[in-house]
Order: structure tokens, then sequence, then C-alpha cells
DNA sequence: TTTTATATCACGGAAATCGGTGATAAAAGA
DNA sequence: TCTTTTATCACCGATTTCCGTGATATAAAA
């Protein structure tokens, strides 16, 4: 790295933030020049300050207002030229994939060493992409299991009936609810249980639990 | 702070690690002797260096081998003049109870300020404990609530016959399985639904998979 | 030692779920 | 336009769950 690089780290762990500055500042081909909590100030900041050379966004996924997803994907439409670095304790595949069609152009763990991190923003300042090893593998993995489980589609009605279902309600009671007959429920509950693959209403709870339907 | 200072730091999230060590070896008071990933490691090396004065142990709750409630206890045990300060992410009432009743000199949040940390490190080398206010206000919550609503404990048999409730079991397979009456199992349905407070199968469900029985 | 908690078993009836096999109309997609 | 999907409703029988009201023996606690 001979030239020097600007950047801008989003990470609403503040001690993150200072720890990850703290690192970078080290590092005399790097200038930081703006740390952020959200994904809305980075926006923010790129908007007015248009004309500046910003060659790299380090992010966190988990942020409030906007995540590092949404945050990748404005960045790449925005201001298709600055490169992206997203770094997390997450390794859900899911997140991953959304990022890569994001186009995000690296993703590393925040378990990641210092070298691998460092290593990370070379390569992509360099113009290459970096996935660390262990992302590839969830990313490998995730589009194995996603062939041999194809998504479990549900409707809209599906989902609300789910919902209540798992909330401890009768099929009458749910009838009620949505102005239905019984045996509209009842079909409902039904289909529900071959279409996710489950024997009772534990499985389907379970299913709800796990899907996040209930908040 | 004007004497220099001997700390330890241990959390196995490397990136965060280096960051803290980065952000303290600011510091001229602070002397970083030692960074570990684990709690054994961190035992290990102060039952070597028996007679190195260490001032303090920043750990992190989470952690492989031995975790941060366990390091505190063990460091409490055998090196009583050693303080400790927690930095975490997680805010679980439980777990700051634990480290409280394990004399933990501090506990902080990830998402602090750099001030912060440095304010709690100050206060605890001067003898002082520190705690956040946001940690206070879980701590005192925990407090009230657990009068409020008293611990649910579950029996053995409670626990497992709820278990294979929430996977799907029938009242007669789940009897087959622990050679029991399928009358008993009804009975053990029965009291867990009371007891949980909840209405059906779902209910229980639920339970058991925010309990973490299912795993 | 007396009381309480735990683990076990039993009956009966009402209510709900489960499983199969349908139908119809409207909306969406090819 | 034709086909598929979605949303809705219906019947029936078997199984399961839910609810109340019990009992007994043993272990733990007060």
């Amino acid at each position: 790295m001979s030239a020097t690089y600007s950047i801008i780290i989003a990470d609403d762990h503040a001690m993150f933030l200072d720890g990850l500055t703290s690192i970078l500042s080290e590092e005399k081909s790097i200038k930081i020049i703006l740390t952020a909590k959200t994904g809305t100030q980075v926006l923010k900041y790129l908007r007015i300050n248009k004309d500046e050379k910003i060659d790299l966004v380090i992010t966190d996924i988990n942020m409030p207002e906007m995540d590092g997803v949404a945050l990748n994907q404005a960045i790449k439409f925005e201001f298709p030229q600055i490169k992206t670095l997203v770094v997390s304790m997450l390794e859900e595949a899911k997140k991953i994939k959304q990022l890569t069609e994001a186009n995000a152009n690296g993703y590393i763990s925040k378990n990641a060493e210092k070298t691998e991190l460092l290593n990370a923003i070379t390569n992509i300042l360099e113009g290459d992409n970096y996935f660390s090893p262990r992302i590839k593998q969830v990313l490998m993995e995730a589009m194995f299991s996603e062939k041999s489980s194809p998504e479990i589609a549900l409707t809209k009605r599906e989902t609300e009936v789910l919902k209540l279902i798992a909330q401890e309600f009768t099929t009458q009671e749910i009838a009620d609810q949505l102005f239905l007959s019984k045996h509209t429920i009842e079909s409902y509950r039904k289909n529900l249980i071959s279409k996710l693959g489950v024997r009772n209403l534990a499985g389907l709870t379970r299913y709800a639990v796990e899907k996040g339907l209930l908040a």
C-alpha cells in the first residue's frame, strides 16, 4: 500500500469502533475520515461530501436505523466506486448471501486476527475481494443445503394463521378473529403441517419461533 | 493514575482484543502484561508467575473453555488482590448477578464509550467498583422481577417430559419411551400447562424453545 | 416428626387436533 | 388464454389433548 487511502468505519459498538480505529490509525497508508454508529450517518456524510474521495467503508451488520446490508446496497447504488468490507459477529448464511448479492467486497468475522483484517483491507483496496475461508465455507454449505431443502414458501394467510396458532389460539378462536370458517382454519393447519413436514402443534410452534414470526 | 498498573486482557474475539489493547496501550500508566483468548490461559499465567504483581484482569463473559464468571471466581479465590473488570456484550441479569456474587469489581458493556472504559479502569484501580448505570438498572430490575414472578422451577421429570412434548411426540409415545403410563405423562402435561401459565401444546413448546431445552 | 414436594397412576368427558378427500371462485402467472 | 396458486369452505372418523378430580408411595424439607 503506497498511496493513502480514505476510509469510513461504521459500528454501533463504541468500544469496537474505537478499537478498530485504534488499530487502523497505526497504519500510515490509512486515513480514517469518519467513524459512525449507524448506516444513515455514513450515507448522510457521503451525500454531503460528494466530491471527497472515499476508498473504503468498513461496516458491521447489526446496527440501528439502517443495518449493514441496507448500507451496502445504498453505497453500491449511489457510490459504486466505494469499496465495502463487512466485519461482523454473525455467520448467518442468509445475511452473508444478501451481502454478496449487494456486492460487498469483503466479509470477515470479528473473531478474525488483526493480520487478517489488514490483509482483507489491503486486498480490497487493491481491487480484489476478500471473504475469509470460514465465510466461504458457510456460503457453500448454504448453497448446497438450499437445493436439498428448497425454501418453504408460505402465503400471507398461512403465515398469519401460523402466527396465531403458535400464540396458543384454538382453531375456533382464529376463525373468529379472521372472520373465517373454522373449517378454513383447519385446512390451513393441515396444509401447514404437511408443508412444513412436522407432526403437530408443537412442530408448527417451533417453526414459527425459529422463523421469528412471533416478536 | 500516577503509578504504573499491570493488566491482563482476556477476550476470544481477536479483533476486540486487539482493539482494547490498542486503546489501552495509549495510556502511559497502563502496562499490558498478557492478552489471552480463554480464561484458562489467564489462570495458567497467573499460577506460573505467582510473584508478578498484576493489578487488573479485564475479561469478556463468553469465552471457550472457561467463561468470564468462572474466571472471576477462580481469580478471586486464588488471587484475591487482583481486581477484575468484565466487558461484555451481554446484559443478562442472571450473568451480571453471578458476576457480582463472584465479586467482580466492575462491569461495562461493549457498547460503552472509550471514556467510560478508562473511567471504569481508573475507578477500579483506585479501589472503587464500577458498574455502569445501565447495568445497575438491569440488576435492580432483576431483583424486583424476581420477587414478582418467582422462578418457575421444573423438576427433572417435568423437564424431561416437556422436552419430548416440544419435540412433537404424543403422550403415548413419551410414555413408551420413558416406560411410564400414558396417564402419568398426561398428569405431567397438565401440571406443566398450569405451572407455566400457558394454554396448550403451543405454549409449552414456546416455553421449551425459549428456555433452550431443545438443542 | 409432621408437612411438603415429587413421581407415579387412574377415569371420564368435552374439546381440539389430525388425516383424508373433497369443492369453488378468484387471483396470479405462463 | 390456459394453468397454477391462493383463499375459502365442508364432512367424517380416529386420535389426541385438555380439564377436573382423584389416589398412593417415597423422598425431602421444615
